[in-house]
RNA sequence: GUGGGCGUAGCUCAAUGGUAGAGCACCAGGUUGUGGCCCUGGCGGUUGCCGGUUCAAGUCCGGUCGCUCACCCCA
């Protein structure tokens, strides 16, 4: 019988499998930069004493709806929202902070220590076309300070912690922007202005921004048409129009990031997609190789994030970074991850009898905590050993008739070719030995 | 949702309308039990799918699906 192709076969079924639209495998050859991106994120949110915290995956819809707010695109078109056979109307959540400020309220952290800071490093969805740096799938690590006051110096201290994860994880010319939006006192008198000014030049708007006059006049700055532009020029300056505490708030974080030493551009420009940001908005990004991908982190301020879900008023402050960007920046940037040195050792076998043997020796290493790999299932002893080379294992073990007959084993550096027999019942002492003196293990510090 | 580009081997890509190829990767050999380098061989495709034009289609035309980039917006 001649075997089927997969092509045939998956003709015969009907179909062929891939991932749906937008998701994405993250194969074996991109772990490491996972791995690093989670473990730095982990270690930073360690120093700077920030609690994890796992929330749904799934989660009402209306609390995306109330916090993000109606008119934005995430609520409008991008969530993933059912019904459950409840009749409950969910969604996959499109973002991490209002499931955080959600969690907040609903286990009364606000009882606890203030203010709590809270880390996550999670999936989120957003139904949308996938482009470079755009998942419906996609990861984001975030940070947040929930409660306590609202003092400046957590705002600056957010905006620290992503530029010191951008920088351990050693990814170049990236550029902050940050600017004030203002509270319920000023904002409402920049929109009024922002709207007078663009009404008397409505006839030269785009037809979306003709929409985003009466929806979200904020929006209007973000217009990348050529018409729009250059009604920019002329445009009220949010920073002239914050009220007096705004306006000191904002200086007061802007001194902090200049006693910091952190460069940073204002943009008064940067307004942010979702409605609960107050004062301080911020996004870093990259310019230059990897910058098409967008913003990588993202955040503000959202003093009134937790009054929108029914709490109190509660200050908070905080900002994600999307992981799948950061990976596309690292391999655009030719950022290499510093690899740990195989701590394995390498099992083969010549001939049917040692084969056995073997099987039982791999399991002796690993119950003696070394890493053990082998290609058993293999015949000539070439191939195993080219398997060992792949492997990266700095030693390899190999057992014989002779061997056998001695009770010894041959153990081999693989690196100098050197090898020598010794006998059966040190090899685990031997093994352990070698394998200390060879591997130094390399693991990159966060601060350096 | 809208627009552009692209679909040939696992990957990167060739093939004036005339027999589908290369490099890499993978597997096996290069004598008796030893990896990397080298040499030889092998596996692997109904050229995304459906239809049309033609003596003849990977190539031309139509449709469709998928991917990708961009817009909107965002991480």
């Amino acid at each position: 019988m001649i075997p089927k192709t997969r092509k045939e076969k998956s003709k015969e079924s009907g179909k062929t499998f891939q991932t749906p639209k937008g998701m994405h495998d993250v194969l074996p050859g991109d772990q490491p930069y996972w791995d690093r991106i989670e473990r730095v994120v982990r270690d930073l949110a360690e120093f700077y004493n920030f609690a994890r915290i796992r929330t749904p995956i799934l989660e009402f819809a209306e609390l995306f709806q109330r916090t993000a707010g109606e008119e934005t695109d995430i609520v409008r078109k991008e969530m993933y929202v059912f019904k459950t056979k409840g009749g409950d109307v969910v969604t996959l959540r499109p973002e991490g902070t209002a499931a955080v400020a959600r969690a907040y309220l609903e286990h009364s952290l606000g009882r606890m220590s203030q203010p709590q800071r809270l880390f996550y490093i999670e999936p989120m969805f957003r139904y949308e076309n996938p482009q470079a740096g755009r998942y419906r799938q996609h990861s984001q690590a975030g940070f947040e300070v929930l409660g306590g006051s609202n003092d400046p110096i957590y705002d600056a201290q957010i905006i620290t912690m992503f530029q010191r994860l951008l920088e351990t994880l050693r990814i170049k010319n990236t550029n902050l922007k940050i600017n004030s939006i203002g509270c319920r006192v000023c904002r409402p008198l920049y929109r009024r202005q922002l709207q007078t000014y663009y009404k008397t030049h409505e006839k030269d708007l785009c037809s979306d921004c003709v929409g985003r006059l009466k929806q979200n006049p904020l929006r209007l700055l973000d217009c990348k048409e050529d018409s729009c532009g250059r009604l920019k020029e002329r445009v009220p300056n949010v920073l002239d129009k914050l009220c007096s505490t705004c306006s000191e708030h904002f200086k007061t974080v802007l001194e902090y990031l200049d006693e910091l030493q952190l460069p940073y551009t204002l943009d008064n420009q940067l307004v942010r997609g979702l409605d609960y940001y107050n004062r301080t908005v911020f996004e870093i990004s990259v310019e230059g190789k990897g910058s098409e991908v967008g913003a990588l982190p993202g955040g503000g301020r959202y003093d009134y994030l937790m009054e929108l879900l029914g709490g109190h008023l509660t200050p908070a402050v905080g900002g994600a970074c999307g992981v799948d960007r950061l990976v596309a920046v690292m391999k655009a940037q030719e950022i290499k991850i510093g690899e740990r040195l195989s701590q394995r050792v390498f099992v083969a076998h010549a001939g049917e009898l040692a084969k056995k043997k073997c099987l039982k020796l791999v399991e002796e290493l690993r119950k003696a905590n070394i890493g053990a790999s082998e290609a058993l299932a293999r015949e000539s002893l070439k191939a195993q050993l080219k398997a060992a080379d792949r492997d990266g294992a700095p030693i390899a073990l190999i057992l014989g008739q002779k061997e056998i007959y001695e009770d010894g084993v041959i153990i081999r550096d693989l690196r100098s070719g050197l090898q020598e027999t010794v006998p059966l019942h040190r090899i685990i002492d031997e093994v352990r030995k070698r394998l200390r003196d060879k591997n130094v293990v390399e693991v990159t510090p966060i601060h350096d």
